[in-house]
DNA sequence: CACGAATATTTTATGCTTGAACTTAATTTT
DNA sequence: AAAATTAAGTTCAAGCATAAAATATTCGTG
């Protein structure tokens, strides 16, 4: 073990550091410009896809939570897909301080066609990477991701 | 071959993408913190990384093609830089339009000391990964780079 | 019940990012 | 040489993102 005290293995992280970022901001890049042909964004992609799996909905704190952004960054998404008409905020029953988001018929349809696109674009870009590759390239990042989720869970 | 056409494979690309961001994210969002308590961000360290492996300046448009990112973005950037006295802007020498970006002695100091501290937690983050394990996931990065760069280079 | 702590959300200030419009300068065409 | 085109940077508007402060509302405890 130690490895990590090893120079080389040090600067192999590095380079891994640097070509995961440079990989993820190009397919970032991509699917940014291609929701925007369609007038929307990842953000809202997001956003979207989270309340696509709560159909009773989500209270802004869960939303946040969920998808790890702060909290006036919710706020900001919300109000702009609540204006397109793809969201809507109600009322909590008991509790007027939350508001639970819900997306409409109009939010959910258009969600359903982008994720179709979204599935097909990913493929298509990733398309380089094997199946049985994939699958080992996910279990590697599992490794990392659980190193940081446990320094990051107590702060 | 065909792979691309297998909906299992579409489905393990997709999972990994997802990983791969998540993953990224995390990361990003713990040099970014780390960076702030030492008055920098990610945006300003990737600027002087690459004003400080050209000792004689690069150019604004220079520094917008070889980070990728737009040229009203690299404007702003360096104006901060140039505010806080770690750039300056010269003018070039024979093309009235352009402008030679440089990192000042100031800039150069506080990029060294940065650049140790920025290899030191990503070694640290990524310390899940072996030395072995990095350079074979460079090598599947850099297929997926390969192929979108491929597409990317003729718009 | 009162009151302080905790919770849920919004607001505010700052910075990053893009794409598009604009200014100025250099280059090419005619 | 004048006109058109291309190139370099900046400016602008909109959106995304954070952290910190402000605003309500609820809850727990004495």
């Amino acid at each position: 073990m130690m490895e990590r005290h090893d120079p080389t293995a040090a600067k192999a992280r590095l380079r891994l550091w640097l070509r995961m970022l440079a990989v993820s901001r190009m397919v970032e890049a991509e699917l940014r410009e291609r929701l925007r042909e369609r007038d929307s964004t990842l953000p809202r992609f997001d956003v979207m896809a989270a309340l696509s799996r709560a159909p009773d909905g989500l209270k802004m704190s869960a939303l946040s939570s969920v998808l790890r952004v702060s909290n006036g960054n919710v706020t900001g998404i919300v109000d702009r897909l609540e204006a397109e008409g793809l969201a809507v905020r109600l009322p909590v029953e008991g509790d007027r301080r939350a508001m639970l988001v819900r997306l409409t018929p109009a939010g959910e349809a258009g969600f359903a066609e982008l994720a179709a696109r979204h599935e097909d674009w990913v493929n298509e870009l990733l398309g380089a990477v094997t199946a049985a590759e994939a699958e080992h390239l996910i279990e590697q990042l599992q490794a990392v991701r659980n190193r940081l989720a446990e320094r990051g869970d107590r702060p």
